[in-house]
DNA sequence: GTCTGTGAAAGTGTTCACAGCG
DNA sequence: CGCTGTGAACACTTTCACAGAC
């Protein structure tokens, strides 16, 4: 099936990001050929599926050799579309958004913050980072000015729905949401949520099971 | 096929806690009974789906009528295992850790963050919400004493994995990393992982596929 | 009549085994 | 002979349609 280039399954692009961090990890190292055993290692997945996720992209291997860290690197760069400048405004300054600010992972690899926004006027026009915090009243008007693209909404769950809306309107397409509501958006705008209550809930769901063990037949089958 | 109180397939637990928060909110206005329809909605999913999550946990509702807010958020919290009190460590008090110490969600729904660790010696001993810094170098004291049960780490990539080592060593089983990195742990410890910069490049791609609209058969067949 | 609970069907994702290229 | 790339089998998830309780 050649699908090459076109429609990775989502469970798909989501692994790829961990091989382009991992071949990153690798290019540091000076390691430039890697077979999918070693790559698969370094993400923490098992070999079949990282070859699998690759497939969808094309056939950027060398059999019985291996994959050149530095040309697949750059091939799932492609496929992810992180060629392009991706110019990222932060909605909020409190912790959240100071750390996001500072988050490493984030300047590198084709993201750069261009804009930090807070509605607190004490935080308004302080420093963090290289970035000078604007009035989120101005949110519009310096979105458009820093050409922003892309939006991290780290704002208090009472109005991130109403700061949400005025992003679609600015013409904002691509959001990630820390508050922990759930936000409506029309459908030509990409919407995803990091909620860490609800990940420490599904935590507890697997340590309360773990605890009381073989109540069920799945643990007993395997 | 009678599941109930066994073994919920992993895409359910995660909405479970979606539809949790989503019962919250209507207890909050008030509301006391909810269709399956009404409930879909406030949590973002469609009804059939909502209805057969439920149908894992047992037959709560009233057909004709619908689900009692409170009585459902009580069987979902059961099966979730929130009824027990967790207490949770977070590693690393910089802004990220500080912003976790001060989620509004984390203090409520049965977790108490009860330690806070960091390295930096100026950090250590100041008081961050009603919790005092310890030293990440008493670290397994502090978790003995606090009987922490759970643990967040929200410490630089290059220090994650030892400190995940002595977690585990010092008998924590449950784990929530935002450190950018694959951490190994033994299997009878439960890791989950958030990583901001993989969701943006996740964003990334789909907002790079928006863009060039209709390249695959995909979007035409729908 | 209304709305839940659930089998059966469709769709998606993962594993496996091996064909085929270097 | 080693390691990639992939069809085919299997497992999991979602959707659908409707039987059955209130």
């Amino acid at each position: 099936m050649d699908d090459h280039g076109r429609h990775i399954p989502p469970a798909s692009v989501a692994r790829l990001t961990i091989y382009l961090r991992a071949l990153n990890s690798l290019l540091a190292e000076g390691i430039e050929r890697v077979s999918s055993d070693e790559l698969a290692d370094a993400a923490g997945v098992n070999s079949p599926i990282l070859r699998k996720d690759l497939s969808h992209l094309g056939s950027y291997g060398t059999r019985g050799v291996g994959y050149d860290v530095q040309y697949l690197n750059r091939q799932i760069s492609i496929a992810l579309g992180l060629t392009q400048d991706w110019r990222v405004g932060i909605i909020g300054a409190g912790n959240l958004g100071r750390a996001l600010a500072g988050y490493p992972g984030f300047g590198s690899r084709g993201f750069e913050i261009v804009a930090l926004f807070d509605a607190d006027q004490l935080v308004v026009g302080s420093e963090i980072g290289y970035l000078r915090v604007s009035d989120v009243e101005d949110l519009e008007e310096v979105l458009d000015r820093t050409r922003t693209n892309m939006a991290v909404l780290s704002v208090p769950a009472t109005v991130a729905q109403e700061l949400c809306d005025r992003l679609v309107a600015a013409g904002i397409r691509s959001i990630l949401s820390f508050a922990p509501v759930v936000l409506q958006v029309p459908p030509h705008v990409q919407l995803r949520k990091v909620d860490m209550s609800t990940e420490l809930q599904i935590l507890a769901y697997h340590a309360q099971r773990a605890h009381e063990p073989d109540l069920d037949a799945v643990s007993r089958a395997r």
